[in-house]
RNA sequence: GUGGGCGUAGCUCAGCUGGUUAGAGCGCCGCGCUGUGGCCGCGGAGGUCACGGGUUCAAGUCCCGCCGUCCACCCCA
């Protein structure tokens, strides 16, 4: 390898995912797949890189994410494309192209890509997955989003995650209390943090959730998003609020959150583990999007969905319990070959086991019995078959428990005709032991 | 985009105010045990000290640059 002019590494603030935690990678996926699905959502897959114009004017061209983060480049054909730098924005571009019925739900799992110096829990190319409803305005659907991400948590063990819910208000009245909030932030600009009190203008919903104590006091004292919706708003959100409560999802309302994409109206929400120090505490969030697909270019169609961070999530489950981070990545296989005859034995009993569904691995190279074993023990297997002259000659095959503590019942010999039935029975008794 | 810490074996790190052949633990391979893993003992392989310059008789150690990494701000997942 010193071969080579200089080494070629991961780019920086991106990941190889490699198979001592890839299983836990898998579950993940594999889970919320299940769950999706038995909440009505079906897949989605969209090209991670889009028409530039899709994110612009999908999340706002003012947003941090659309001004400063985004990948974009310019193809062989003088297209503008960028990477994804978030979920919804394709979706809902996807399903003004192909015009499904509603409500339309689908979920996805995406790379997304955002140019950020990396940091604990942030990177340029992360992972999300989610999903979307188009096509209805009913809060019980807000509900029932957030019931999915809530219950997804909870399945994968996530014990300190909390939700906090807000409502944005609709283009009018969220409008109307920016102009509030434009008066009451020019009037008390000299208390602002230094940052703020020069550009505030510029966004003054990103004041309200800036940490800085002079903010903190400003916005305190001034008008609150729960006063300005309007009637319908503030029924919706009541709705919202109520829905959680009747399924026995514990919420918390802070009229402080604000995201980062400009498309929010109504409701917001965001997912928080106290696990997680930092500012990179937010494993999921989401909130309704009711103007997004208009101002992609389709009809007028209300669309609700949440995003959650899949190297968050690991990051939450291994702080929240390193024990059970290790047990997600856990690949250990069923049963291990080890084979002294030269490998054909191994070859043979591996095919017939896999294809009963049993996983299994073996040694190759004809390796010394010792270093089989070795590698049985390291496999993660609870069995190991022992095939060598000796079984070959009689038509027979050694079993051996590899956890059994005591010498006695470690191993028996049964025929090999039977090998199939015998590994079932004995992967059976180890899972009931 | 701004500011700090750190780059020595596959991994985690030690290496004093510069001073001969660069260390440990874990992991890996082998042997003790020629057909029996984990535990123990012994041995072995593996490093142009991230990279490029500079200072010096002498640089892993000091200086500059560069790349990477971690962390904070910002923002977000």
């Amino acid at each position: 390898m010193s071969e080579q002019p200089q080494q070629l590494v991961a780019p920086i603030g991106t990941h190889d995912v490699l198979p001592d935690t890839s299983r836990a990678w898998e579950r993940v996926v594999g889970l919320f797949s299940t769950m999706a699905h038995q909440w009505g959502f079906g897949l989605v897959l969209t090209p991670v890189f889009e028409d530039v114009a899709v994110f612009n004017r999908g999340i706002g061209e003012k947003s941090d994410v659309a001004r400063k983060e985004m990948y974009v480049f310019e193809d062989r054909g003088g297209r503008t494309y960028a990477l994804r730098p978030e979920g919804t924005a394709s979706v809902v571009r996807a399903f003004v192209q192909h015009h499904p019925t509603t409500p339309w739900k689908a979920w996805y799992v995406t790379p997304a890509f955002r140019y950020e110096r990396p940091q604990a829990g942030r990177y340029r190319q992360h992972h999300q997955l989610g999903v979307e409803v188009l096509g209805t305005e009913d809060p019980l659907v807000d509900v029932e989003v957030i019931a999915l991400a809530w219950r997804f948590y909870e399945a994968l063990g996530l014990k300190r995650v909390s939700l906090i819910i807000n409502s944005m208000g609709h283009a009018e009245c969220r409008g109307a209390f920016v102009t509030q909030l434009r008066t009451h932030l020019e009037t008390n600009e000299t208390s602002l943090c230094d940052e703020h009190a020069k550009l505030w203008s510029n966004n003054p919903l990103r004041v309200i959730d800036c940490k800085k104590d002079e903010c903190r006091g400003v916005i305190d004292a001034g008008p609150s998003i729960a006063d300005a919706l309007c009637e319908p708003c503030a029924e919706h959100f009541a709705a919202v609020a109520e829905g959680l409560t009747d399924i026995g999802v514990p919420w918390e309302r802070n009229t402080r959150l604000v995201r980062g994409f400009d498309y929010y109206t109504r409701t917001t929400f965001e997912f928080v583990s106290d696990a997680l120090d930092g500012a990179q505490n937010a494993v999921g969030g989401g909130g309704r999007y009711d103007q997004l697909a208009q101002d992609l270019g389709g009809d007028p169609t209300a669309g609700v969905g949440f995003g959650s961070g899949i190297e968050r999530l690991l990051l939450a489950l291994e702080a929240e319990s390193v024990e059970g981070y290790q047990t997600l990545c856990d690949s250990s296989v069923d049963v291990f070959v080890v084979d002294m005859t030269g490998g054909l034995q191994a070859h043979l009993l591996c095919d017939e086991l896999r294809r009963a569904g049993v996983a299994v691995d073996r040694a190759y190279d004809g390796r010394s019995m010792k270093s089989q074993l070795k590698a049985a023990d390291r496999s993660g297997a609870t069995v190991a078959l022992l095939v060598g002259p000796q079984e070959l000659e009689v038509g027979a095959i050694t079993i051996r428990d590899l956890r059994a503590t005591s010498d006695g019942d470690r191993q028996r010999q049964i025929a090999r005709q039977n090998v199939v039935e015998e590994v079932l029975r004995t992967m059976e008794m180890s899972k009931n032991a």
